[in-house]
Parts: structure tokens; C-alpha cells; sequence
DNA sequence: TGATTTTAGTTGCACAAACAACTATTGTCA
DNA sequence: TGACAATAGTTGTTTGTGCAACTAAAATCA
């Protein structure tokens, strides 16, 4: 076989995005996967409708970066569970405007401590300037990444 | 509705990172994906085999974080194109030996080198010390976010 | 030794996601 | 206006993933 040379695959940024945003998020699910039963999608497009209220499926999408066919199931799903509430927008009958429920609401205020908690630990060996430098590396690498 | 404070989704960590590692995942799975329909966790084992010949599916998973079914069918598809081998440990015969082809190796030297430029390109921005910051703080919130 | 547990890897199944095709509504412009 | 393109959202199909059950080999230990 040629000789490799050192490659080092866990130096590879990918990869290490990779397994930290999988952790980091699947630590989160936990959360309200085992309570609720929310999948991440459903949770993210709450997330967003906590923000956002009265926004349309659409504007999810490009918010949030997941597939049209998962916002319209996922909101689906939530509308049935009766976690958010849909009209429709009379200005473009096309759209829809979505926002979180009372039940939905109560759900956020519950799930989302925990989650600004995890957050919060997890951040916690980090000095206020160190914080600041992460999130001003990730801001320009998804800068870059969005046009390379 | 309730009134919410400001909650920021764009500024929630998990959040950040699960778009910046799909953007930047997402732009090299492009790389291999379309010319040599390549899936990721093909192209991780890949990255492994080249990086740490005649491990076993077993170390893959652990290495790659990878589920052992999912490696399992990866394999599979790998031997069937005849990118890897595969013998069986005689000294074990539950463990098999995997190692790239001349294919497979091939196809490596291909693609590494577009995913390594892409990555120099997506750091090219950053100061060698933001750099070094930033594969840090990665190190720590991996440290943390596998033990909280 | 031999019964039991552990480990490596495969397979079945249920569920989630990606992509394309589709409907319905709105926008464009000759 | 009216043909055609674009947009919002849904649905069908194919593929991928995750968990659990399974086989086979090896390790443990009374």
C-alpha cells in the first residue's frame, strides 16, 4: 500500500463540527424527545414561532435551512397535537401563519430553560472572551461557508 | 399571546452549530457525493482506512462515532464496489481487517485534496491564533458536552 | 471443562429525511 | 387580458438511520 501521510481525521474541521453539533443537540433532544415526544424539527420550528410569531411555513424553511416536505409534515404534526395554530394569510392565500398555541407555549417555557441551562453549563469553562471569539468564528465561517 | 423576552434564536449555540456543520459538511459530501456517489459515512470509513489501515468495523465505530449498523452497511457497499478489502482476524474470527483498495485509495487521493483545500479556504479568514482559539474551545465543548 | 457473559458484526423493522412531482395561488409581461 | 413563470405548500417514493434482535466467536470463571 502507498504511504499515507498523517491525515489526521479528528483534526478535520468537518468532522469535529460534526461530532460537536451532535452531541450538543442530541443532548438537547433528550430533553424534550424523552418529555414530549417532539422530534428536532418540530422543535426547532417552535423555536422559531417563539421568536417569529405569525410567520409562514416558508419563512421556517429558510430560517431553520430544513427541507420544505419536513416544516410541512413536522407542522402537521404539531398543528394535530395541537401545539401550534394555522390561518391562513387572506393577503396570499398561498402562505399560511403559523404560531405556537397556549399548550405550545406552555411546552416552550418548559423545554427551553433547560435547554438555555445546557447551554449555559456548557459554556461554562469558557472566559467571557473566549465566548465571544467562538461566536465571532462561527459567524464567519458560516459566512464563508454560505459562498464558497 | 404571552409576551416573550428577546430569545435570540440565531445567537442559541446548538442552533449555530448544527447550521455551520451541515453548511460545511454539507459542501464536501457535495465533493465526493456527485462524483463518485459517495455517502458520508462511506467517505468517513474512507477517511479512517486511509488514515489507520487493517482496523476493524468495531474500531471504525468508535473512531467515526458512527452507529455499528449503519457502518455495517457502509462496508458492505464499500466491499461490493471493491473500494476496501476485507479479511478476517485469525487471531479473532468475530473481527474482520479493512483497508482501502487501490481503488478506493484512488478515489481518496482524488477527493482529499478538494476537501482539505475547502477547508483551507473556509479557515483562509481567520488568524493563525483564531484558528488555535477555535480548535480549543471545540476541545473543551467536546470535553464537556460528553460528560454533562 | 462447561455454563454464562461479552464482543464483533449482520439483519429486520420502524421511522425520518431527501428529492421530485403535484396542486393551488400569485406574479410577470407581451 | 391571458399565457407562462414563480411561489407556498403537500404528497409519493426512495433511501438512510437507529434500535433491537440475532448469529457466531471469544472471554470469564466457578
Amino acid at each position: 500500500m502507498r504511504h499515507r501521510k498523517p491525515l489526521q481525521l479528528e483534526s478535520f474541521l468537518p468532522y469535529r463540527l460534526s461530532l460537536l453539533s451532535n452531541a450538543v443537540s442530541g443532548a438537547i433532544a433528550a430533553v424534550y424527545g424523552d418529555k414530549f415526544a417532539i422530534s428536532m424539527p418540530e422543535w426547532r420550528i417552535m423555536m422559531i414561532l417563539a421568536e417569529y410569531p405569525d410567520v409562514s411555513a416558508d419563512e421556517v424553511c429558510r430560517r431553520t435551512k430544513i427541507e420544505k416536505s419536513v416544516v410541512s409534515r413536522a407542522v402537521a404534526r404539531l398543528l394535530k397535537r395541537h401545539f401550534i395554530n394555522r390561518e391562513i394569510d387572506e393577503d396570499d392565500r398561498r402562505r399560511s401563519i403559523l404560531r405556537l398555541s397556549e399548550t405550545g407555549l406552555s411546552i416552550y417555557d418548559e423545554v427551553m430553560p433547560i435547554a438555555r441551562d445546557y447551554e449555559a453549563k456548557l459554556l461554562s469553562g469558557l472566559t467571557a472572551e473566549e465566548m465571544e471569539t467562538f461566536n465571532a468564528m462561527i459567524d464567519k465561517l458560516l459566512e464563508k461557508a454560505s459562498c464558497i
